[in-house]
DNA sequence: TTGTAAAGGAGAATCATTCTTATTTAATAA
DNA sequence: TTATTAAATAAGAATGATTCTCCTTTACAA
């Protein structure tokens, strides 16, 4: 994604557009791989030599908060971010620490027809998501 | 569950049978709650007074290992533990920090058809889950 | 009963993340 | 264009969960 169309979306959520925010936005879209707050201050520290690790933990929870990415938890304890926001699911590596985007719009019709038809005692459910653990053939 | 058949179960895979480990399976059991390990050591601390924090852990990593209970991770960045360790999925209150298991052997069914049909290329499934998030009527 | 490998206790260390405070800057209005 | 100001950043201390180290204790096999 170019780096005025990057610009545009933080401008659209009413977020002031800083330096630092177009880098680890910009760091997301190209890692394209569900970076830690860590990859992404490698991946900027050329063009953002001074950025505090805290200002990147903090731009990271305002894209959270304004819907333009989203966290992903792992077992590994480290969080994780991840740029496709619409609803889909994630491949998670068991031998290896990579995570993929999975979507399947199948799979979505399927668990929202079986959840509309068996619905849970006491709880109202606002979305869900499939975690599929596997190896890539890569791995 | 009772004492007796804790004492087993940690012996059965081969594990000391050591007071610390029967108080912390037995706590997770009756708490049944998804506890951190904080939650372990309040619950176990008129029995065990003097337990390390460490060995808590230690004994949690053991316990994991051996397939006698299941880590679950949360966006609150504490891990939690599960004994139950049957294939189910999880109901995630998103206003407060319940956890419940979810047992739906239509789901399991329904996803394992889906999954058999729709080969993902160049992944092999391991297991899947769903994580299912809204509220519960009590929050 | 003893020997020994495994487990536990104590507390320091680590590592990801958050917080605090002073400084800087983006965006707005004059 | 410049001045204003609320918001954002830098720096580094603080926090909190978890891990590690090292020494002591214990479960259990022989």
């Amino acid at each position: 994604m170019e780096i005025e169309k990057i610009r545009e979306e933080i401008a659209n959520k009413g977020l002031k557009v800083t330096p630092q925010r177009v880098a680890i936005l910009e760091a997301i879209y190209s890692l394209n791989n569900h970076p830690t707050a860590e990859n992404i201050a490698d991946h900027i520290k050329e063009s953002q030599p001074n950025i505090a690790i805290g200002t990147i933990y903090k731009v990271l929870d305002a894209l959270v908060e304004h819907n333009i990415i989203k966290k992903v938890t792992t077992e590994a304890g480290k969080m994780r971010y991840d740029g496709f926001t619409e609803h889909h699911h994630h491949l998670y590596c068991i031998e290896c620490d990579l995570i993929e985007d999975y979507i399947d719009e199948e799979l979505n019709e399927l668990l929202k027809n079986h959840f509309n038809k068996k619905r849970i005692k006491g709880f109202h459910i606002k979305n869900f998501a499939v975690q599929v653990n596997g190896t890539f053939d890569k791995c």
